[in-house]
DNA sequence: AAAATCGTCAACCGCACGGGG
DNA sequence: CCCCCGTGCGGTTGACGATTT
């Protein structure tokens, strides 16, 4: 027996919102804001919709904040990196793009951004900027936008040239911790769109030691991450010791594929970062949001 | 020109979580 | 500690316009 729907389905509408309706919960949301209850606002705006209805059209369409439109090529960067990262934590992957809902950023990469990659795959010497994406054998990995550019600097200078010269400009702040050796952690540190973009609320205690081969990279632990999870560095200093200048050499594969989850298959992988690093170095937590 | 197919996106569904009683 | 309820989220659906046949 499933719980009980939030509302009588019989007596609300549904389907598309009039522009009455629109104009009826922007006033009321206007003067008396959501009253920290969307479930007892509808009779209260003169709608005969569910309160979920109402907070979706809110949030998905009538804020004053929406961005409405196409997504930027920096977008499309930051989706499928994240998207490489974590899987289809939406809300999470919304919040990195100022203007865009979960919907929104969900419907584009079905729609869009999954073909594309997947089209890409299936022609792997495609022009990249076309696909956006690069498909490498020796990384194993099919996602458009590596995190860790110096494993990627250690198969094919070529190739990376054109990765930095794609992502640099767009992600500078992900490109500091790609390139690891010399990044300014205080960046990421003090500021809140940043530190959210990993998955890390209360920033403050969060940040690198940053010299020499120190990098950063996700985890996981067992095979999964639960919808609640979220991965954040549990220390104040998330840092190995590479070997010298051969420091990324010691992580091969883990590292290698900069991305524990595989964006066409959909699965996490089992190679992790912790299989190359003690895990006092890199130790990886739950944490809500 | 009409029918079929495809692409897009708003909206819905149901589950999980968290707070309050 | 348990239960109830509201909220948030990801997955899915379906309407509708665009494109192709």
């Amino acid at each position: 027996m499933g719980r009980a729907p939030c509302c009588d389905k019989t007596k609300v509408k549904r389907g598309p919102w009039s522009p009455d309706e629109d104009e009826a919960l922007k006033n009321y949301l206007h003067t008396h804001g959501t009253g920290g209850n969307w479930i007892a606002l509808p009779p209260k705006a003169g709608l005969k919709r569910c309160g979920k209805s109402c907070r979706l059209r809110w949030l998905n369409y009538l804020r004053p904040d929406i961005k409405h439109g196409a997504f930027t090529e920096e977008e499309d960067n930051i989706i499928c990196n994240l998207y490489s990262k974590m899987g289809s934590r939406w809300s999470v992957i919304a919040a990195q793009l100022p203007g865009r809902t979960d919907n929104d950023v969900k419907n584009h990469w079905n729609t869009k951004l999954k073909k594309k990659l997947l089209a890409a795959k299936s022609n792997p010497t495609s022009n990249m900027n076309e696909e956006s994406t690069y498909n490498h054998a020796s990384l194993h990995f099919s996602t458009p936008y590596p995190v860790f550019v110096p494993k990627v600097e250690a198969c094919d200078p070529g190739v990376s040239a054109l990765l930095n010269q794609f992502t640099a400009p767009t992600m500078p702040f992900l490109m500091d911790v790609n390139y690891g050796q010399t990044f300014n952690s205080q960046s990421m540190v003090h500021d809140p769109s940043h530190s959210s973009l990993l998955g890390i609320s209360g920033s403050s205690e969060f940040g690198f030691g940053a010299k020499n081969s120190h990098c950063f990279t996700w985890s996981e632990e067992g095979s999964s991450i639960s919808g609640s999870s979220s991965l954040a560095m549990d220390n104040n200093y998330g840092s190995w010791s590479g070997n010298g200048a051969g420091g990324y050499e010691g992580l091969s594969m883990g590292l290698g594929t900069g991305f524990p989850y595989d964006l066409m298959s959909g699965n996490w992988s089992q190679e992790t970062v912790l299989e190359a690093v003690p895990s006092s170095y890199a130790t990886m937590v739950n944490k809500p949001l």
